[in-house]
DNA sequence: ATGAAAGCGCTAACAG
DNA sequence: CTGTTAGCGCTTTCAT
C-alpha cells in the first residue's frame, strides 16, 4: 500500500484537495464535508507530507539547536529554558551535535542555508573565531548564540557574567578574612576561562591583594585536573584559599587536600564555579556560584523569536546575566 | 535579495536546470559548463533547497533520535555509539526531546509519518506500554528501540542485560563471604528496576541465601533516595552488604553511612550499577557494573541500517548486551 | 553531454 | 463555503 496523499483523501470524500487542505489547516468546512473528510483520513491512514508543505510555505516551524557534544551537556538547564519559550510560540526543537559533524565548525551552515530549520541557536562555550562569526552574519535565517562571543561580534549572544561571578567569590573570601588566594584556571580554548581569570586578577588588584603568577595553575576543567593542580598549590604554605574556575576541578582539589590529610575548610578554603548538582553532595558541601542556566536559555530563545518576527528593535547585542553566590561549607572565616 | 534557485543558476551559466541538478549530484558535465556553473553558484550564493529535494526524492538522509529528556541524558555514550555508525553510512542525526512534547508519549509519531526523517531510534528506559508498541509497528518508517521492551514486543530492541548485571554483583559479594545482602530498588516505572530486582531475588534463591522482604527498599534513583534508603537499612544489624540498583543511590547510601560514623567497607559493603563517572571518585571508590553503552548504541544503529536497506533477515529481535563487573574498594572480604 | 517536460504533495490566490 | 489553477524548487525520464 502506497502512502496516500491529499488527492486520495479528496476523491474518497468527494471534494477537492483545496478543501482538504483548508480543513487540515483549521478553516471552516460544511459539517457533512467534515465528516466525510474525517472518515476518509482515517480510512486511508492519511498523514500530510511535511516536506511538501515546507516547500510551499517556505518555513518549517522547527528551530535547530546546535550543541558541541550532545553526549556531554554540562549546562542542561539552558536547553530547558530554550524549549520552554520556543514551544510556547509553536516551534519544535531539533538538536544537532557538532561532534558528529565531520565538516567541523561550519557543519551547521547547511541547516541554515537549505531550509531545514527556521532559526538556529548555537550553544558552545568554546572560543569562537571571528571568521566563523562573520559567516554567521551572512546566513539566510535568524541566529543567536549562547556562550560568549568574545569580540564585539555583531551577533546576538547571551552568556553568564563570568567575570562578575569570580569577582563575587573573591570578594566573599576577602570579607571572611582571606588575603592569599590562589586560582585554578580552565583551558584556554574556552571563552569562560578568559573572563573568569580576568575576574580573578582584576578583583585582586581592586582589593589591593598581592598578585603572584605562580599561584595561578592552568588546568582542564576535570576532577583529575583539579587534583593535580592542588598538588602543585600545596607547595605554597601561605595560601589560605583556592578559587577554582569550575566545580569539577574544585572537587578534585578538595579530594587531593583530603587525601593529604588537610581538612577543608579548617586548613584550607576552596570555592568553585557552576553550582553543579554534585557540589552540594561532596564533603564539605562546596561554596560556589550558580549559573543562571534557565534564564540564559530563555533570553536566547526570546531573542530568536523577536528576530523571527522581524522586530526591528532587537539589536545584535551581547547579553550577560549575573550569577549568584551560593555559600556552603567549604570556606573558613579567618 | 531573494534566495536564488536552481533556475537562476542555470540562466546565469547559460544552461538548463537539469544540467545544474546533475552537476550538483555528481554527474559529469563538460569542463566549460562546470566552470560556468561554479562561477554562477558562487556569485548567486546558491544553496539547494532541502525541502524540494526531499519532496521529490522522498527521503531525507536524517535519522531521528528521540530521547526522554535532552537535558538529562544519563547514558550519553549510547548516543556516541549511534552517531558513529549512522554517520559512517551517510546519515545525519537529529535529536528530539520527548519532554518538550505536549503530545505525550506519541508525540514523535509525526516525525515518522510526515517524512521528516528516514528512520527513528527511540531511547527510553521507562516502561513502554503495549499500546505504544503496537503503534510503533504501524509506522511508515523503520524504527528500533533502546531500552527494553519488557514484552515480546515484536520490535527490534537493545538493552543491557540488567538481570545478569545484578546477578554478577551478588555472586561477587557471595564469593567474598557475604550472606546477608540488602537491596535498594529503583522506581517502578523504569523497565530496568524490574529486571534488576529480579536478578537480585533469583540469585539469592540460586545461592540458597535467606530472602527478606524488609531488606528491599524502594527508592528513586537519586542520591537523596539512596541516603534515605540507607537510613532504613541501618536498622538491620545483620546486613553486611547493600546492593544498590544504581550508582547514584549507592553514593547516597555511602554518604549516609559515613555521616553516621560507619566505615565503608570495614563496617559495611556497598555496590552500585552503571559505572558512572563519579563512582570512581567517591570515597571509597565504588564497586559496580559497567553498562556497555557504546555497543548498545552501535547495535541499535546497525539494526536500523539493516532495516533501511530492506534486509529481510533482520528479525524483530530483543538484544541484551552483557555488562561487566568493575571491582573497586567499597566491599570487604569477610 | 544536455534540454524539455512532467511531477513530487501541498498551499493560496481567484472566481464563483 | 468550495473548486480550479498556478506554482514552491527540485529530480528524472525521454529525447536529441
Amino acid at each position: 500500500m502506497d502512502k496516500s496523499t491529499i488527492i486520495d483523501v479528496a476523491k474518497l470524500a468527494n471534494t477537492s484537495k483545496s478543501t482538504v487542505s483548508r480543513y487540515l489547516n483549521g478553516y471552516k468546512v460544511k459539517k457533512e464535508t467534515k465528516e466525510a473528510l474525517d472518515r476518509a483520513i482515517r480510512e486511508l491512514n492519511y498523514h500530510p507530507n511535511a516536506n511538501a508543505r515546507r516547500l510551499v510555505k517556505n518555513n518549517t516551524q522547527v528551530i535547530g539547536i546546535v550543541v558541541d557534544d550532545i553526549a556531554n551537556i554540562f549546562y542542561a538547564d539552558i536547553l530547558r529554558g530554550i524549549e520552554s519559550v520556543l514551544n510556547s510560540y509553536g516551534y519544535r526543537c531539533a538538536y544537532y551535535s557538532r561532534t558528529s559533524n565531520y565538516q567541523g565548525e561550519f557543519g551547521f551552515m547547511d541547516l541554515a542555508n537549505e531550509g531545514e530549520v527556521d532559526g538556529l541557536i548555537l550553544v558552545s562555550f568554546l572560543k569562537r573565531s571571528q571568521e566563523m562569526l562573520d559567516e554567521v552574519k551572512k546566513l539566510a535565517i535568524p541566529i543567536v548564540l549562547i556562550g560568549d562571543a568574545d569580540y564585539d561580534s555583531g551577533v546576538f549572544s547571551v552568556d553568564v557574567n563570568n567575570e562578575l561571578g569570580i569577582s563575587e567569590l573573591v570578594h566573599y573570601l576577602y570579607r571572611i578574612g582571606h588575603r592569599n588566594i590562589a586560582y585554578i584556571n580552565g583551558p584556554e580554548h574556552f571563552s569562560a576561562s578568559y573572563w573568569r581569570k580576568k575576574g580573578y586578577e582584576n578583583t585582586l588588584k581592586e582589593l589591593g591583594l598581592s598578585y603572584k603568577e605562580s599561584w595561578i595553575i592552568d588546568s582542564d576543567w576535570t576532577k583529575a585536573g583539579g587534583h593535580k593542580a592542588m598538588s602543585e598549590l600545596l607547595a605554597f604554605k601561605d595560601i589560605t584559599a583556592v578559587v577554582s574556575s569550575n566545580d569539577e576541578m574544585a572537587i578534585g582539589a578538595l579530594l587531593y587536600a583530603s587525601e593529604l590529610g588537610f581538612h577543608v575548610p579548617r586548613d584550607l578554603s576552596i570555592v568553585g564555579f557552576d553550582d553543579t548538582e554534585v557540589s552540594k553532595w561532596v564533603y564539605p558541601p562546596l561554596t560556589t556560584v550558580k549559573q543562571p542556566l534557565h534564564p540564559m536559555g530563555e533570553k536566547a530563545a526570546t531573542g530568536l523569536i523577536a528576530k523571527l518576527k522581524g522586530e526591528q528593535d532587537i539589536q545584535e547585542q551581547r547579553i550577560l546575566i549575573d550569577p549568584k553566590l551560593v555559600v556552603r561549607q567549604s570556606c573558613r572565616n579567618l
